[in-house]
DNA sequence: CCATCATTTACGCTCGTTGTTATATATGTC
DNA sequence: GACATATATAACAACGAGCGTAAATGATGG
């Protein structure tokens, strides 16, 4: 059925859509609905299916209330992602010099061509593109 | 092509292995397909292709050296993904009192039942099993 | 009990990602 | 130049995620 990685769970922009919405408080599944249509134009039950992935990877949990369903964020799938991030945090403290300061400012091109000379993001069509610097 | 979401990206176990490898220091091409060969059995190509979606989404760099490519870690999208989490990190500091610490040592078992009522995956065959709690 | 609203499930479809096999591009060696 | 090594790409098949439509389940109100 539904054993998804966090990082699959999150893979998908509808959910992280939710995910925001309840950042910001509970929400009725309505609500929800009526948010992710405006911006993503899918139908009900997709959403609710959304909904459900969210619910069985524990990033949410819902709590009926009258008719309806009303949604909450969960903190311990978001922890995890923290935690796996723990790894790699020390590391970039070692190359982010004045390249951070860039990035924190909200500069979040998928940063393809910083000063460096080291090239992240090949394929230009015309060229073969590698990335090949730094002798 | 290949636009993927940074969440995309760290959704396939695979590359995460590849990262975690390069997070201990840079490595070859070819020590990467040995290793994820040792761990998942999948062929060279298909390691070649993953280290292509990691440099094309910028979490890794390759420099050639010799006949071999030498990748490197890249921090630009772990920073992003830390900063798409600051939003969430101050809310788990409400509900994340005793549980946190649980979580902390190594309870990473999606976290379906803590001991609050708030049931988050649903889904029980038998019942229609509801998450119907807190009136 | 029946109407109505809200949500979920079932099914069929499409499309992207992932894998394998075969081939191409470099680079180093003789 | 011929050949071996190292890595990337191309072509194709297959599995799975995500969507829409349609039907079912559950709750509230008359």
């Amino acid at each position: 059925m539904g054993c998804m990685h966090a990082f699959d769970v999150l893979g998908d922009p509808v959910r992280r859509q939710i995910l925001d919405l309840l950042a910001d408080g509970e929400r009725t599944a309505g609500e929800i609905v009526a948010a992710v249509q405006g911006e993503f134009g899918i139908s009900q039950p997709a959403v609710s299916r959304h909904l459900r992935v969210l619910r069985e990877s524990g990033f949410a949990a819902s709590v009926v209330h009258g008719q309806q369903r009303v949604y909450e964020l969960r903190p311990t799938p978001l922890v995890e992602v923290d935690q796996w991030l723990e790894r790699y945090r020390g590391f970039w403290g070692q190359r982010l010099d004045a390249l951070e300061t860039e990035i924190r400012r909200g500069r979040r091109d998928a940063g393809a061509r910083e000063k460096s000379g080291v090239n992240a993001s090949a394929v230009k069509p015309s060229e073969h593109a590698d990335n090949t610097n730094e002798a």
